[in-house]
DNA sequence: AATATCCCCAACCGCCGCTCT
DNA sequence: GAGAGCGGCGGTTGGGGATAT
């Protein structure tokens, strides 16, 4: 059974439930003979989960607990085995489509971590969660960071990271509460659920953006785009607000590979000017990955 | 080199729904 | 039908390594 054990051998945090009669262990930690272990696993106790799954089984998690004579609960056994010791659980950094796919299917699917894991062979739905919830708040930060003048949301001045804009991180306008609660296309938040928003750009705006880029930092040169900004020079109106000639950071071209399966500029378009229809059909990227949107008048706007 | 901050991720917690008695 | 037990899920925490200052 090829069961990693690399990480997570030896803690020295782990913690008991009772207070009663203690004794070391090798680590220095101090133990109870029949109380419940907490915190990290330990090598030893990998190799008895394992050892035991592959007799009995990973059914009945409580039972196995007491039966294994690993003194963790039933949960955490069933943790362990299903986030790290099972076989076909897939190590590593999550890959570019990987990452695609996941938020493409949070846009569809929400914060079904499960479901979405479901998606992708070898990933458990705790690693999805954490790399999601990483990304959201690195880009949360950044938010918080906006030049109320700008939209840097989805270009931020260090080019690293803000490429992955989850629908729920963007927020260029409206109440954070309003973010997370839309599944599927829709972007229009619900104004009944959404408080004054905090943004100077659009006060009780009611938009969510959605919108999602790769990361290719990797490939980020020296360049940096904090002087450069485009500006819209269309009248814009948004769900009654009026949110024309607002400036763009200029996005350097190829610092950003948009996904194109996503699609998710023409969201990020549509939300903006809430014109009720899609305006996909009249724009399109072109090869250099140029947005062009002959309505608008806004060429080059977005540039990947 | 020391300290602070950031980031990753394993593990825990509480809740919910299902099944069984 | 009620309650207990259990598995599953999503949210959260906290340790520790990496990076920045």
């Amino acid at each position: 059974m090829a069961a990693n054990f690399s990480t997570s051998a030896v803690s020295s945090n782990v913690n008991f439930h009772e207070d009663e009669e203690e004794e070391e262990n090798e680590n220095g930690v101090l133990i109870h003979e029949d109380e419940l272990r907490r915190g990290p696993w330990t090598l030893d106790e990998d190799k008895l989960l394992v050892h035991y799954i592959s007799f009995h089984g990973d059914r009945r998690w409580n039972h196995l607990a007491k039966s294994s004579g690993l003194k963790r609960t039933g949960k955490s056994c069933r943790l362990r085995w299903l986030n790290y010791l099972k076989p076909d659980v897939k190590r590593g950094n999550l890959t570019i489509e990987e990452q695609i796919l996941i938020i493409q299917l949070q846009s569809k699917l929400g914060n079904r971590w499960s479901r979405i894991a479901k998606h992708l062979p070898g990933r458990t739905d705790n690693e999805i969660k954490n790399y999601w919830r990483t990304r959201v708040q690195k880009q949360e930060r950044q938010r918080l960071k906006f030049d109320p003048n700008n939209m840097p949301a989805l270009f931020p001045e260090d080019h690293s990271m803000g490429c992955f804009a989850p629908r729920t991180t963007i927020g260029i306008m409206g109440d954070q509460n309003c973010r997370t609660a839309h599944g599927g296309q829709a972007l229009i938040s619900d104004t009944a659920n959404c408080s004054s928003s905090t943004s100077s750009l659009v006060p009780n705006s009611t938009i969510s953006i959605s919108t999602a880029f790769v990361d290719t930092s990797k490939h980020h040169n020296s360049q940096t785009a904090s002087n450069s900004t485009y500006t819209t020079s269309t009248s814009i109106s948004a769900a009654g607000y009026d949110i024309n000639d607002y400036s763009f950071p200029k996005a350097l071209d190829s610092n950003y590979q948009m996904i194109n399966d996503c699609g998710n500029i023409y969201d990020y378009m549509d939300a903006l000017i809430n014109l009720g229809n899609s305006i996909s059909d009249r724009c399109h990227i072109t090869e250099d990955n140029t947005v062009l949107d002959d309505q608008m008048a806004v060429h080059g706007l977005w540039k990947w």
